[in-house]
DNA sequence: CTAAATTAATGATAATTATCATTTAAAATC
DNA sequence: GATTTTAAATGATAATTATCATTAATTTAG
């Protein structure tokens, strides 16, 4: 069982806050969960027993709309934390989590987080700032789907993901998604999705080889972003 | 000056879970703010002293987007608290506010809204479910928009004002919208609104009479608005 | 009450995006 | 390494949505 008050990703997160006693408590009662790429971590509906803290990978949080279709909602990866908000309004979990690649996840059971919560303050303050945060920037993702054309969308989309996962070695924005996984982003047909990422290849805005992707003009690709 | 223990709204939201003493200090604290419709209350980007109850009157939350055109993200009445979110992720407040029609909002300063969640844990888990449960909204809403047509978004909003306004004696929608506003909300050109407003009515769905919209046929844009 | 201003409605047309069919390429499996 | 499966690319076409222009109706202000 390894040692959450030795672990590096805690430094990054909420858990990062819990004092000394409480994070060997949640050593003591928390499970480690592995997953292969594309098993399914959470699925949405279901009721939740602790949060999540990813230790390692990448993952996709997804919404099945009533025709079936799958939307991506948010990407998370190391250091993220999933299910507190699901606790904290006692609803089921709203976003199904699909590994991208393979993870290692720590579930903490609900009690502790709760109990974490009702003892410390900084703990909960950081929850509450955790939980704003992410509504601020589902209102602006909102804002984007409603107001932008696909296009506009597929270039801001591109800039989230290099913000989001970085790049590796080669400049390559540092996850693979099928044309698909991107489609399903930014609410838009596959087709669609394909060959607008091949006119911005054609544009020389981003390079493409198979599903790495790199951004070559991101300044251009800012100002597409906003209607230019 | 009004007394916060005995103000009707309190029993519907957050501050609810406030205790005598407390209640007795946001009293003395808080400054009543009288509005004309159209006046704004917040301005997105500004920073925010404060956390505001509305205790009369309709209210639109809307961003700006970088091409201009203003995004309605959100409806507000009374009951509702507005800024605590950004109170708490110590961010700049998201989303501007502007009355719908005349409204009467109490301004409750932020130290007595940090103080509250410190020591009354009640409160601030009521919080947190607040905001928890706003997040799972706008999970919901940026999966309608992406993957929704205009005419299902339509349908939606609609039937979402339905339940969030309740309807007047004659059966309408109790909240009077521009079509304009009805297009900024569902991410749509004006004309477009217009046109499927008018289609709706056509096919017997809705009655309209100028802004007043009466939903005739929910179940049919219950089906409408999931694509069938 | 009337003039001015704003909002709503409608037509014509262009642009964007979706859908279906087919081909090509890449990845997974045996 | 060949075969099967899955993903990506492309063409043709239809459907949806946006834009621009104009008129009608409603609201606001004097």
């Amino acid at each position: 069982m390894h040692d959450c008050k030795k672990c590096p990703i805690k430094s990054f997160n909420l858990l990062n806050n819990l004092n000394h006693d409480e994070l060997d408590e949640v050593s003591r009662s928390k499970t480690v969960i592995k997953l292969k790429k594309g098993e399914q971590l959470l699925e949405e509906g279901r009721a939740i027993n602790g949060m999540f803290c990813i230790s390692k990978g990448k993952c996709k949080m997804t919404k099945l709309n009533s025709n079936g279709k799958e939307q991506i909602v948010k990407f998370t990866k190391q250091g993220d934390v999933l299910g507190h908000r699901s606790i904290l309004s006692e609803e089921p979990i709203g976003l199904s989590a699909t590994a991208l690649e393979d993870m290692e996840v720590c579930l903490i059971p609900k009690e502790q987080v709760l109990n974490a919560i009702k003892n410390n303050n900084r703990f909960s303050l950081q929850v509450m700032k955790n939980i704003s945060h992410q509504l601020s920037e589902a209102n602006n993702n909102l804002s984007n789907m409603a107001q932008k054309s696909v296009r506009e969308r597929l270039a801001d989309i591109l800039l989230q993901l290099e913000d989001i996962f970085g790049i590796d070695m080669d400049g390559n924005i540092d996850v693979q998604l099928t044309r698909e996984e991107i489609a399903n982003t930014i609410g838009t047909a596959t087709e669609s999705a394909i060959r607008l990422i091949s006119s911005f290849k054609k544009e020389g805005l981003i390079e493409i080889r198979g599903k790495h992707i790199k951004i070559l003009k991101r300044k251009d690709l800012e100002h597409l972003s906003e209607g230019y």
